[in-house]
Order: C-alpha cells, then structure tokens, then sequence
RNA sequence: GCGCCUUUAGCUCAGUUGGAUAGAGCGUCUGGCUACGAACCAGGAGGUCGCAGGUUCGAGUCCUGCAAGGCGCACCA
C-alpha cells in the first residue's frame, strides 16, 4: 500500500516550501508515479506550478525543494531533474518488509453508510449480457468501496408489478391457457426463466397480431397492483421463482446482494402515497388541467444545467433562466413536463421510485418490513422486504447518506428528474449525493446475432452491431455463456493437468469463465458501446481474466514448490528477511522496469488505484492496473529464477517479494469478483 | 429541435485533478519450452490522437465552433 507514504510525502513536501518560499497560498499538487523506476518511485510535478508566480526556472525551484527537504523515514533520497521534476526514491528493504508481513495497512475511511443499487432486472425472463454488464459493475463498485473502509448495503430493486410480469401472465393464460397450477408444474420441470424468456418473446408477437389485445395487459395490470386475486398469486409466483433463477444466476458470478426491494411493497405499505403527498405540499409535483395532459399530475422538467453546488451556481441560474424565458416565447409554448400520476389515479414507475429514493435517504418516515431470503453461497444473509410480518434479526436498512443508482444511460434523464425532485424538497445535499452510475449498452456483433440464429432486421442491417432486446427474445443468456466458457475452459485445464478429476476441472473451469467473463465487462470504459462478440469472449490469452489468474497461479506454485522440495513455508521466507543481505534489490540493475523491486512497487500502488477508481467511477483502471501488474510479474517471472537461485539471500528476497505480489494480485482480482485457482 | 455520450495504430481499446519518449491486446513478421507450467516471454513493423481555432512554460487531456456515429427527450418500466 503506497497511500500512507504519499500522504506523508505530502505534508512534508508542503512544509518545505511554505519555509522556502514564504507563499501564503501553496497551489494544490498531487504525487504522481514516474514512468519507470530508474527515474524514482514518486515524482513531484510542483515547481512547474510554482514557476509563475515565484518568476524562477522549474528546474531551480525544484532544485531548491529537494534541498529543503529533512530526511523522511521511508525515502532515500530526493533529487531534482533537469526538467523540472522533484523525484523520490523509496528505501527498497523496508518498504518491501513492511508490505510482505502485512505491517503496512491502508488508512481506513470514514464515510457514511452508502447504498449501492443494481442488476435490477426484470423478473420475467433470464438474465442476458446487458444486465451482466450491469451487475458487474455494480458488485465492483459494492467491493472496492468495502475495500476503502466504506460501509455499503447493496440493494436489488425488483419490479414485480410492470408491465413485464403482466405480459408473462398473459402469455401463459391467454395463449397457453395454463392455469396456476400448470405454470407451478412448468417451474418445477424446466428451466423456468428459460421458458419465459420464449413466452416473453411470443407475447410481444401476440400482441402485434392484434392491438386490442393490449386491454388484456391492462386489465392484469390493474390486478397485479391491487393484489388479492387470482393474477397477483400467479404473479407473485413467477417473480419469485424467476428472481431465484437470477440469484443464482448471479451467485454463479460472486454477486451477492443485501436486500431485495420489491416494488409492490412500496405500494402496499403506502410509501407513494406517502411521497405524493410531501411532493403535493412543495408543489414539485401539481396537477395538470389543460391540453394532453389534462387530469394527471405531473413533475416540471427544469432543462439545462441543474448542478447546485459548485461557486458558479449564479451564472448557470442566469443561463437557466434565460433558456427558460426563451423557450415560452418560443413556438413550443409547452413546457416539459413528466407524468408522475396517470389521469386514472395509477402512479407511473417514477412516482414509485420517487418514494424508493426517499426511503433510501431515510426522509420518507416509513419503513419497510423485512424477511429472511435465503443464505447466500458466500454465507451472507439476504434480506427480502416484504408488506407483512418483520422477522426478527433484521439489520437496520436505507437510512444513508450517498447512494449509488447503477443503471445504463437510457435513464439519464430519470435520474436527473430525481435528483431535482430532492432539491425541490429541499434536500441538496441529498441530491448531490444520488448519483447515477451510467453505462452504455451492450449489444451482439452480427457474426453473434448469426450464431445465435437471429434475423437481422433491414433497418439495423447498417448499424455495426445488434441491439439486445428481451421483448424480441434477441441476446445471450448469461447462463449459456458461462456454461459455453466453463466447458471450453474445462477442456483446457483436464489438457494440461492430466491428475484432475473431472469435478475438479469444473471447479478451476467455471473459476476461468468468471474471470473471462467478468474481467471483459470491466476493462472498457463505461462510456463505451460494448459489442458483444462469442468468439472474442471465449478466448483466454493476451488481455483476459484468465491471463491475470495465470500470473497469481504461477506465483503460488513457486510456493507450493519450495514447501514441497525444501520444506519451507512463506511465513519461514519472510522470518529471516531483516537480517538478510538486500543486494537484489538496491544494487544497481540492468533492467530496472522489470526487476523485483519494479514488481513489488507496482503491486504496492492498488490503494492509490482504488481511490481513482472510486473517484471516477471508472473500472477499467483496476482493469488495466491489474493486467500491467501480472504482464510485470510474468516478465520479472522469465528473467529470475527463484526455486533455482543459487544465492540465498537472493532467493529469499525474491521470494518475499513474490509473496506480496501474489497478494495484491489476488486482492485486486478479487476486488473485480475473480477468484484465482489453486492451478490452472 | 434540445440534452447526454463516442471519435487515439489494420481491428478492439487504455491513457491518473494538463506534465517526462502517446501505450496495451488482437492480427502480422522474427525469435525463445530438458517446466518456479508457453493460458507465457523477448523483439520488429504499424499514430497528423475526427477537423479548425483558442488558453498555457506545456494540450490526447481544458474552452469555442464544426463533422460523423450512438442514445435519450411516452399517461412504458
């Protein structure tokens, strides 16, 4: 861990030119990384800051820091370059001593409770790649917060009283004429969300055939919001075994959840008429007695930049405003405004997740009530709220003070009518801290839409790639995908370690389809269409999942080696290590960007690639962090041998410092959800 | 029409509050297995960072304009 050496850095290097410059305001300066070791372990870019107002040369001010600084335990030396850089150098041995006996920890945070909302999908057919996309970011996100010390709940929304339920029920009744009895008879024999998912698809046509069909879903509709009848029962059982399959879908992933919220519990306990009648009172929400959207109540969209916080609020009001007045002169007199309440009395998706929204910032005064799900594969408990009973045991939910809304960015727009609705009630500090974690969609490659037997449509024929469409049946379930990387992987691992059980080829095998899978979601940047290719998924060589597995199981077969040849275990390694000469690292070397103390540095910074990675919310930096650490470890892994090492000291140092990169390797796999094998 | 996103090597993408020589993977060409496992490593070729201005000691990164592509702007969720 680099953080607590760069933070004391930090100060000491503001002391020292506070003393030197005499400057009543020092310029925020951040500690960067040099491009390679031989150049220093952490580099100071703040004397070109600096050069302005104290009219000198970089060069001379930087010369004048390195000067000025005390000796720092922990640095060996500070040297200013000739192009204007302070760099340090770190005092390798006990950098490396501290890190391999776990002596230096992180600092811990102390943010409040956070909740992190995602998957979220809908229960009326299996899980595919555009919701894996989904679930795997919000897991990541779950797993590095934990990981700076920041309390987080995770919460799986489900929607139990759309649309899409309906059309499940519809399907079955009305074109398979099955009753409840018939569909628990279907669940039990297949895969159920598999079946659903065809139904799904053969609704969507049936309604196509003829539009007055559409009364039907609206009539079910009406009954899956009000219950106590024969269609909610239908309902709830659909939901309930579909979200089941998706649990172990994901579960199947290392994605786990706290709670599940049901949206039909926000109805029954009152949580929007609750809201409603808050939003009535601030007059966010009003009800609207002309033109198309005479009789419902609706929320006015403020257009343009809404952003409260930052010192230049003013102007942007003055823009607003003006945009504003523009637009009613304008020939749209109209302005925007989004239906909260339909003219028939029943509250839109937006309304209810309003009331969701309060709820999580503890400002609706209502609570759920709780039941236990299920025990989840990793031993966590998960939590189901429910309209009845609180079972005992129950943690304390909601009541946070940041919350992640981890959904793609079609719904932009929805967030922001969020966000507005906060401050509305007067809650800024709330609505800066909803955040929507936006992503862009995945979609097929043509070659895989192909595969999969899918007509492309005339009018995407140009388009590079194939939208995924649940309501067409048009995507990869994230079920076969696994199941075609577990087998392939499988066969792989039965090739080259011929001792394996079969079971045990399946065991490393779906640890590599997870990996593959997993670490493929989240080395683009979210804010990049991916297109989904099977063939590109499936391979495991070069940028992978499976390539960084490799690197932390080849690190731990050197110590299963050196306990089984020589009997010595990585706690005798690092034992003897302050008395053992530390040549291997500090004499000079001939390829300083790959030698051990280039490795074990570079595994040292995942705190420091946490924090960004929270900051910008982008995960293709641990991605790419971790895949730079392991293409490190697999070159220093060619150049020095270890078990074969002649020079003892040597040997053990080297050993130490595979011990901490094997370490952080598996952590900031396990950050990403990857397990690493025992062999692969 | 308005808003958001994207544009970097043949292809797919990284690029850390502006900073050191713009990097990976795939593909291609060359070389390396008597193994701490080649799911690997070493090396070559391959770039006007969409275009045009601007700010700065310094711009792939910030600002303005333009272009191309994607998404959104429902009494759907």
């Amino acid at each position: 861990m680099i953080l607590p050496i760069q933070r004391q850095v930090h100060a000491a290097v503001t002391e020292a030119i506070r003393q030197t410059f005499a400057l009543a305001e020092i310029p925020p300066f951040a500690i960067e990384t040099p491009p390679n070791r031989a150049l220093g372990d952490l580099a100071l870019a703040v004397a070109f800051q600096l050069a302005r107002t104290l009219r000198k040369a970089p060069r001379a001010i930087a010369q004048e820091i390195a000067d000025s600084i005390g000796p720092l335990p922990g640095v060996e030396r500070i040297v200013a370059t000739p192009t204007g850089y302070v760099n340090l150098f770190l005092e390798r041995p006990s950098f490396v001593l501290d890190r391999a006996s776990g002596r230096a920890v992180g600092a811990t945070n102390t943010e409040g409770k956070t909740i992190v909302e995602h998957t979220a999908i809908n229960p009326n057919k299996a899980a595919h790649v555009g919701h894996l996309r989904n679930a795997a970011l919000g897991d990541t996100l779950v797993r590095v917060l934990r990981f700076r010390g920041t309390p987080v709940e995770t919460q799986n929304y489900i929607d139990d009283t759309g649309v899409q339920v309906a059309d499940v029920i519809v399907g079955f009744r009305n074109i398979e004429h099955k009753s409840l009895a018939d569909v628990r008879h279907i669940a039990d024999a297949t895969r159920f969300d598999y079946y659903c998912w065809d139904l799904y698809s053969k609704v969507t046509e049936w309604y196509d055939g003829d539009k007055a069909r559409l009364e039907i879903r609206a009539a079910v509709l009406h009954d899956l919001e009000h219950g106590g009848n024969d269609t909610a029962v239908m309902g709830t059982f659909i939901v309930d075994r579909i979200v089941r399959a998706h649990l172990k879908t994901m579960a199947r992933l290392n994605i786990g959840y706290d709670l599940l919220t049901y949206e039909g519990d926000i109805l029954r306990l009152q949580f929007w008429a609750h809201a409603f009648e808050a939003l009535k009172a601030q007059g966010a929400v009003f009800m609207q007695t002309e033109g198309k959207l005479a009789g419902c109540w609706v929320m006015r969209i403020e257009e343009g930049d809404a952003r409260a916080s930052d010192d230049g609020s003013a102007q942007a009001d003055d823009r607003s405003a003006k945009a504003l007045a523009e637009r009613s002169d304008a020939d749209d007199p109209e302005q925007r405004e989004k239906v909260i309440v339909r003219s028939n009395g029943v509250v839109t998706y937006v309304g209810k997740d309003l009331a969701n929204q309060f709820w999580k910032f503890g400002l609706l005064g209502l609570d759920f009530r709780y039941r236990l799900f299920a025990t989840q594969p990793n031993g966590r408990s998960l939590w189901a709220t429910t309209s009845g009973e609180t079972e005992a045991g129950a943690p304390a939910f909601g009541r946070a003070q940041r919350i992640y809304n981890v959904i793609d960015s079609r719904q932009m727009y929805l967030q922001a009518l969020l966000s507005q609705a906060l401050r509305t009630l007067d809650h800024p500090k709330e609505a800066e801290n909803s955040i929507h974690f936006s992503y862009e969609m995945v979609a097929l490659s043509h070659a895989t839409a192909r595969e999969l037997g899918y007509e492309i449509a005339a009018d995407n024929a140009q388009k590079p790639f194939v939208e995924v469409s649940g309501r067409k049946g048009q995507g990869v379930k994230i079920d076969d995908l696994l199941d075609l990387l577990t087998n392939k992987a499988a066969k792989e691992v039965a090739r080259r370690n011929t001792e394996f059980t079969p079971e045990e080829c399946q065991h490393v095998g779906a640890q590599i389809a997870v990996g593959a899978i997993r670490y493929f979601m989240l080395k683009f940047s979210r804010g990049k269409l991916i297109v989904f290719d099977i063939e590109e998924a499936l391979s495991f060589e070069g940028e992978t999942g499976p390539y960084l597995q490799y690197a932390a199981v080849r690190a731990g077969n050197i110590f299963y080696k050196l306990q089984d040849r020589e009997g010595i275990s990585e706690a005798d390694v690092l034992a003897a290590l302050d008395r053992t000469p530390a040549d291997e690292l500090t004499a000079e070397s001939d390829d300083p960007t790959h030698d051990l103390w280039a490795v074990v540095f570079e595994a040292s910074r995942l705190d420091e690639v946490v924090e960004h990675v929270v900051r910008s919310l982008e995960f293709s930096g641990l991605a790419k962090y971790t895949f730079g650490l392991a293409q490190t470890f697999n070159a220093f892994y060619h150049r020095y041998p270890i078990l074969n090492e002649e020079q003892a000291d040597r040997k053990r140092w080297r050993a130490a410092g595979v011990a901490y990169v094997r370490a952080q390797l598996t952590r900031a796999l396990d950050l990403m959800g990857i397990e690493v094998p025992n062999r692969m």
